[in-house]
DNA sequence: TCTTGACCCTCCAGCAATGGGAAGGTTTAG
DNA sequence: CTAAACCTTCCCATTGCTGGAGGGTCAAGA
């Protein structure tokens, strides 16, 4: 199989499959000897892993941690469960975030009549000269212009 | 007020305020002689507005698109109303998104025992020969190493 | 056999939204 | 006056991708 074959066969576009054998996430791929890629059933097998459990969420670095669980048979499960868990937790600490921006969210709108008047509680909200929260940086672009149109 | 009482009272770190200065978010801040910028209440309103725009989950192109909104009187609340239930069905999606990751994770884990055996459904799972979805590619780094310090 | 189009290759650049740091000027307290 | 604490700009890195340029390869058809 070459690289569009594998792409096709796994659901990794070619372009990743090139960047995780970059990356170092997945052994080089042999090649032709014109330099094509090919594919053996192992590898898209390894590479089916991978796309699910990006699937489900896990960063590169820990799916490299789960493939190294996989390729191990002596690894314990207690292991790979530990992993699961400890994503499990970053994945409802991002909804729990969620939660607060949509329930927020809902609350100001239901207050916006949202007709043609001005006046719009969302706004007044966000312009409340109120709190002064935790800190943050930026770093470097443009003159303003377009930003009414990124609705 | 300069830069880094500007980032305290608007918990915006100075890194980014000068980064939202950059991409045209927010206007040039006015300078000193010597070139420090210097911040006035006005623009401590606008990027506390900015932040908390940021913190309900908006991009920077639709909080320049909310700024616009705000600094112009004869806007209709309408529109603000539709941006932000636009916005709310976002964090929606997302939120379906990792509710699915969450709870397969869930169910993968509470099948596996978790103990020094090396037999692991969440791994087994991952591993099915099964299906083959919808495409994605990848592009350049090096060597597998310190995969499996990534627990 | 030549050509054409569909692939493949590498390298480079960019997105978002930040953080980090170097090299240098300024301000301010002691 | 000096030294620390700020400020400035510029560049690099991150994460997981996408896109394109400039070129080689391969297979089918004329």
């Amino acid at each position: 199989m070459n690289i569009g074959e594998a792409s096709k066969a796994t659901g990794i576009s070619v372009k990743m499959l090139r960047y995780y054998e970059e990356i170092g996430l997945v052994q080089p791929a042999q090649r032709t000897e014109s330099g094509y890629r090919i594919y053996s059933d192992k590898n898209i097998a390894t590479l089916r892993f991978v796309r699910r459990a990006r699937d489900l969420g896990f960063q590169v670095k820990q799916i490299g941690a789960l493939l190294d669980l996989w390729e191990n048979g002596s690894r314990a499960s207690a292991d790979v469960k530990s992993l699961a868990l400890a994503h499990v937790s970053e994945l409802e600490q991002r909804r729990r975030e969620l939660d607060e921006m949509i329930a927020t969210l809902n609350h100001l709108a239901r207050n916006c009549h949202g007709d043609d008047r001005p006046d719009c509680p969302i706004l007044t909200s966000l312009g409340a000269d109120s709190d002064a929260p935790a800190p943050r940086t930026p770093r470097k672009k443009r003159s303003r212009k377009g930003f009414a149109s990124a609705r």
